[in-house]
DNA sequence: CAATAATTCAATAATTTTGTTGAATAATTG
DNA sequence: CAATTATTCAACAAAATTATTGAATTATTG
């Protein structure tokens, strides 16, 4: 294998994996599965799209690895193949978001419309302020994803259960809300709620993932 | 704007980009920018195909705000946006190869013909073994971009350049010799260059950015 | 072991992407 | 300011991607 045909193939086929995820369902078939495992029926009824064509989408995804199956009765039970998918996800989310403006302007005018003046505070921000025990951490995204990884000190009320749960967060501290990352709306949700039941919120701008990177304390991360 | 209108904008733009990547010429495009800034006569060149369709797909990067371009004289002088760009295309070079076996067989097959029994060594490795001062580090890249972020005690000798500079290097020390990552092939053609010289010579399976990652002690990186 | 149910396949038409050609544009340089 | 040159544009045909429909698999379960 001369170097020329070398890098055709090696190119080719890194464009083969980018072509898989190019498309918009199946960004947001990843995007679901990098929350939970869904069976081809259920992630057709939530993209709202048919069967038929949510499998082939999934034959797509699955031929370049990006996602694993699992049978499970009548059921094939869907999930990412690994950490890297949902690290090239959250990079490819990240890109968008700092990139590009019909991005950052479609959030905005969505978050503008729906969660008027909720404050955000980002991670550099908690770092060289230092003032970790002033802050009281709250993670409201399902106990599922708590539990693949979370900031270190941060107690788990998952947004659906926070009205029920709402006496044991303390009314003295700063609350900061985080969830799935800036294009996910719990936590703006959750500070909307906390704010109007007098508690001093404000919401994470950044996910978990971002957290262990710009070394914010976390906890129980696997690998795979 | 709905929640379900919100999200067909997002997931669509966000595949805009994808689409953008998902494409082998491309991608070597990129990869190009990632290693210098160029002209389009010059890419067209590097990657033998025609100027008119190396402008098209820079259009369809540029559109995106993948590259950005600066004028030089009669020339357009194209480069990456910015960091994100690096970091996304990283990622998928990652995902390639952990994930897909004919990333893994086309890499192996060329190396094992080109570069046989060259050993490597890997950044947990390294750490884990914690004998930091007995090995020499030797960044093989051009010295542009060793200036762009380097391993803190490494000496940069570019791959063109090792033949005049050989005696530079410590004879009694164990070498690592690292490059762009586990897609070039300057570390292994260094690592043969100084072993048929007699010197003890190893690669470093990963490239600069996993280094910063891992925890391995980096100097100058610059944030764009 | 037959009924059932989830998933995949196959065929189609509409849309999008791709590379080529040659001409048009724009702006630097002497 | 005209000549030159790098880059982009426009138009086309070929190839690939997409969603839909309804039928075919597959294998679990009672």
């Amino acid at each position: 294998m001369d170097s020329k045909h070398f890098k055709n193939l090696l190119f080719q086929e890194l464009a083969n994996i980018a072509k898989a995820i190019a498309n918009p369902f199946r960004l947001r078939i990843i995007n679901l599965l990098a929350q939970s495992d869904y069976s081809v029926e259920q992630l057709a009824n939530n993209i709202n799209i048919t069967v038929a064509n949510v499998s082939q989408h999934l034959q797509v995804l699955k031929k370049v690895k990006l996602v694993k199956t699992e049978k499970n009765g009548h059921f094939i039970i869907y999930s990412l193949a690994n950490n890297n998918v949902y690290s090239l996800w959250n990079t490819l989310q990240k890109f968008g978001l700092e990139n590009s403006l019909e991005i950052q302007s479609t959030l905005k005018s969505f978050k503008e419309e729906n969660f008027q003046s909720i404050d955000s505070i980002t991670i550099d921000e908690i770092i060289s302020n230092n003032n970790f025990s002033d802050l009281y951490f709250l993670d409201v995204r399902p106990e599922k994803e708590f539990k693949k990884g979370a900031i270190a000190s941060a107690k788990n009320i998952p947004v659906d259960d926070l009205g029920r749960k709402l006496s044991i967060l303390p009314r003295d501290k700063q609350i900061v809300v985080y969830c799935r990352g800036p294009f996910c709306v719990f936590a703006d949700i959750a500070v909307k709620q906390l704010k109007s039941n007098g508690y001093k919120a404000i919401r994470l701008k950044e996910e978990i993932l971002s957290c262990k990177e710009k070394g914010l304390p976390v906890l129980n991360f696997q690998e795979n």
